[in-house]
RNA sequence: GCCCUCAUCGUCUAGUGGCCCAGGACGCCGCCCUUUCAAGGCGGUAGCACGGGUUCGAAUCCCGUUGGGGGCACCA
């Protein structure tokens, strides 16, 4: 038997972190079994299904390194109308279903709840079909189901307290537990691989695979990913898109590095890890059986190292987006034609370990290409008191007399100034680098005035030497 | 309410009866380095939910309690 393994995301959801992750454990497991992953996304109604959303489904793989030719289609399946409803009146003619017109209304006057489910009202009232009649599939009244979950063992849910339910709507349209039953059939599809939210449905579709006399898949859900409160990720009040986090400047390998620790681990004392090992060593049967907290803070952690494992060509090329801007990614402070390859290809390096998204870019070298720097008022607030007029004066006067303008007499110039008025370089290189760059921290000072060059640098401390008493 | 399910540092995890008075990582704290901030180095903080068993021996097995999560649509 071939392993067919399918991934069936909500179309309507966007494509999230707990999808990814998801993607990620479906596609690995497929490749590990030598089997096929199939990516399908589940919706009855064929006529809501927007191109955008095939589009940015298969782009948010791309991103996560699942190469397009790694899986199969349809992407979106709703075009099995005929089978569904052909199964769901087998269903009936095999005296499995039956016809119902209860509203829900009518049931909850009966059982005097919202949480009790259908009471079986019509089960033996031989209604037969018609307008805006629904078909319930008649549950067993005894024994139980077992569910063949490959990482939770084998959860067992009794009969009885499953209720008939809906597999047709009253025009006729079959439902998603049922068309979703069907397109597995007919791929041929033996693993489902999902979220722990689903296991309550699945003895409902396995009573439907068995009714429909096919053996059912091997299930494996996996824990869901929550939020800080414990809860599941929701697209309503989490930052689970994972666009949000592509844009923002997270690395995809870092991300899907991250992702895959969710519920598991690799061999040794180790996290971060090549994707060759978690493909190798990865056991969706080893998986944890409770929900992983998204913690953001640890990503960032993992996206600084990645950034820093960059070569410095890397890491420069990889700054593109953010230095230029995209259509998702806001544009930089600075005007296209003021941007310097050149001279950012310069502090590059420095950059690369003082930053854990890639978006952090921009507020470490703005200063080198807007005409002036954009000032931080409370930096300024903070750093010019007393005695900056005067320490920037003697700075400018120093700096102008340079015969070279390089990191090293700068570096010399500056600590010589502090000195004479018995400042350490930290104090005196204060007021200097807030004039310069606006900020209180940023790149190392002296190699930025060096890239930033003579003129600039004495405008900019003449700038701000005017602005104090 | 009913059904299912889960339970190791704050968080993600290692651990499958002795190697564990519990290891790693993130976070946090301290020190070193240092032109700010980072990075880096070193060190520290903190956990087997609780109660019963089983066993020579339990984080590991069993039962119960408590607590958490998920699901209960003519949505997907």
């Amino acid at each position: 038997m071939t392993v067919r393994v399918r991934f069936a995301p909500s179309p309507t959801g966007m494509f999230h972190v707990g999808g990814a992750r998801s993607a990620l454990q479906n596609w690995i497991y497929a490749r590990q079994q030598g089997g096929v992953f199939v990516l399908r996304v589940e919706d009855t109604d064929a006529a809501r299904n927007k191109p955008e959303w095939t589009e940015g489904i298969l782009s948010a793989l791309d991103w996560i390194g699942i190469e397009r030719g790694s899986y199969e289609g349809p992407y979106f399946q709703s075009a099995n109308a005929d089978q569904h409803r052909a199964a769901a009146e087998k269903l009936y003619g095999l005296g499995r279903a039956y016809y119902c017109d209860c509203t829900r209304e009518a049931v909850q006057a009966r059982t005097g709840s919202q949480y009790q489910g259908y009471d079986g009202y019509h089960r033996d009232k031989n209604l037969g079909p018609g307008e805006g009649r629904a078909l319930r599939f008649r549950t067993p009244d005894e024994g139980e189901t077992v569910v063949v979950d490959l990482i939770r063992g084998e959860p067992t849910f009794e009969n009885r307290l499953i209720e008939d339910f809906v597999i047709a709507r009253g025009d006729g349209s079959p439902v998603f537990l049922l068309a979703n039953v069907v397109d597995d059939m007919i791929m041929e599809i033996s693993h489902v691989i999902r979220a722990e939210e689903h296991l309550p449905n699945t003895p409902k579709q396995q009573l439907l695979w068995e009714a429909l006399g096919v053996k059912p898949p091997v299930w494996a859900h996996v824990p869901v990913v929550v939020n800080e409160k414990r809860q599941k990720l929701s697209k309503r009040r989490d930052k689970v898109a994972l666009e949000a986090y592509k844009d923002e400047g997270y690395l995809a390998s870092a991300m899907r590095n991250y992702l895959m620790l969710l519920g598991w681990a690799p061999s040794g004392d180790r996290e971060i890890v090549p994707w060759s090992v978690i493909e190798s060593e990865f056991r969706l049967e080893e998986v944890n059986l409770s929900p992983a907290f998204f913690d953001e803070k640890k990503l960032r952690a993992f996206n600084g190292d990645y950034i820093r494992a960059l070569s410095v060509e890397e890491f420069i090329a990889t700054c593109q987006p953010w230095l230029t801007g995209t259509d998702t990614i806001a544009p930089p402070p600075w005007q296209p034609d003021e941007f310097d390859p050149a001279a950012f290809a310069a502090v590059a390096a420095l950059a690369q370990t003082r930053i854990a998204v890639m978006s952090e870019i921009v507020p470490n070298v703005d200063f080198l290409f807007l005409a002036s720097p954009l000032i931080d008022e409370a930096a300024w607030a903070k750093t010019m008191k007393e005695g900056s007029a005067e320490l920037l004066d003697a700075a400018i006067a120093a700096f102008d007399a340079l015969e070279t303008w390089d990191t090293e007499p700068l570096k010399t110039t500056l600590e010589q100034v502090g000195a004479e008025r018995g400042l350490k370089l930290g104090k005196t290189q204060a007021p200097v680098r807030v004039a310069v760059t606006g900020r209180t921290v940023g790149l190392p000072l002296f190699e930025s005035l060096t890239v930033l060059g003579r003129e600039r640098t004495l405008a900019r401390l003449r700038g701000a030497r005017v602005r104090l008493p």
